[in-house]
DNA sequence: GTTTATCGTCCTACTAGTAGGTAGACAACA
DNA sequence: TGTTGTCTACCTACTAGTAGGACGATAAAC
């Protein structure tokens, strides 16, 4: 048992993933879960208003994945150490080779506003958790920061980043895996 | 004196690298140059050629640029601050607020063949450049690598392409910098 | 307990506009 | 005379979005 709007969003968000915002058409999506275009429209009236609520839904699955890391694992090393896993599971089989709102982030200046706003809302929360698990690592002498926490969160998030795109550009998901270790390697105390 | 054809290309660089390949039309173009679509398909005949043409031309700007940071500056320090610098400057004043070919790489999945293989030559060729010029400062003792110059310069790349993607996302172009250039200074030896 | 009204969902059929692309005429020019 | 570039005019396919109605479920009114 699962809501229309929900069918609507599961297959919306692959296409999202796969191409952005114009990557898609509500007849995509009408012709994947067999219902009519105009069925999509009277859960989502517009484009923007479908999109919003994917990522919505996008971001509220990632506060709950952090969460969730954070109270498996202790330790900071092994709660930075699982999101890195996440990702490298997520590209290694294909289920979710690209960050929603990484897609997204590259179309801003054409993203409607709605959109946008959520897209660097998800940054701005992901930047946060990060930042909060760098600092505790610090505290603990886990990790060696050669800037302030903030500052390094912003460059691991870039990584990762980065990382998808090159994975995808190279055809290679281990490519992944090659450039964030390394990175996550480089913070740990013991390493130096 | 400019062609008509590099006209086109002029007009649709900016429109790629802000809405990627189907954030533009032959209509955007038609209007931005004064010219009917009916002609734009005169010097090319498809999109996907249009944008294979785009992507070669920036991939020979691309590598112009490159030949002359290696000839203009002895040291690879000094032409790694000069690439990073590069990009600083493109996306301070916008003019060329992210990378064509990162740009596409996002949509790796629905690009035609033609200007896929085209993206991905350049990564290919970008990383190249960065391996040799890590690879070089490591010789010289001005670099200090914790991997084989390869990974570290699909580091290096990975970071600047997140540097990127974080700059647009925030809509702040000094993230761009403060991502990368403490990536940078982790390579140089005398910062430890 | 049956009727009545309302709501949610989905449908067919349609709109205006845009997508990439084509055919053929015309003019300048070598 | 043929080539190059541009034009008008058009095409088909697709875009997001709308109008209005059919159907079943649910709930209130009698």
């Amino acid at each position: 048992m699962i809501s229309t709007s929900e069918k609507i969003l599961d297959v919306a968000q692959p296409l999202i993933v796969a191409g952005g915002y114009n990557g898609f058409s509500y007849a995509d999506i009408s012709d994947a879960i067999g219902i009519r275009k105009a069925s999509i429209h009277h859960h989502f009236p517009t484009k923007a208003e479908l999109v919003s609520a994917l990522v919505d839904r996008y971001r509220q699955q990632t506060a709950l994945g952090l969460k969730s890391l954070q109270e498996q694992f202790a330790s900071p090393t092994d709660q930075l150490q699982a999101y890195v896993n996440f990702w490298q599971a997520c590209i290694g089989d294909a289920s979710l080779p690209f960050c929603v709102c990484a897609m997204l982030a590259g179309e801003m200046p054409m993203l409607p506003d709605e959109v946008a706003s959520r897209v660097r809302a998800h940054f701005h929360h992901l930047a946060g958790w990060l930042t909060s698990v760098l600092q505790a690592g610090a505290e603990q002498h886990l990790f060696r920061l050669d800037q302030r926490p903030h500052e390094e969160a912003q460059m691991l998030m870039a990584s990762v980043h980065g990382a998808m795109l090159s994975a995808r550009a190279f055809d290679d998901p281990g490519m992944f895996a090659a450039i964030v270790k390394p990175q996550f390697a480089r913070l740990l105390v013991a390493d130096r």
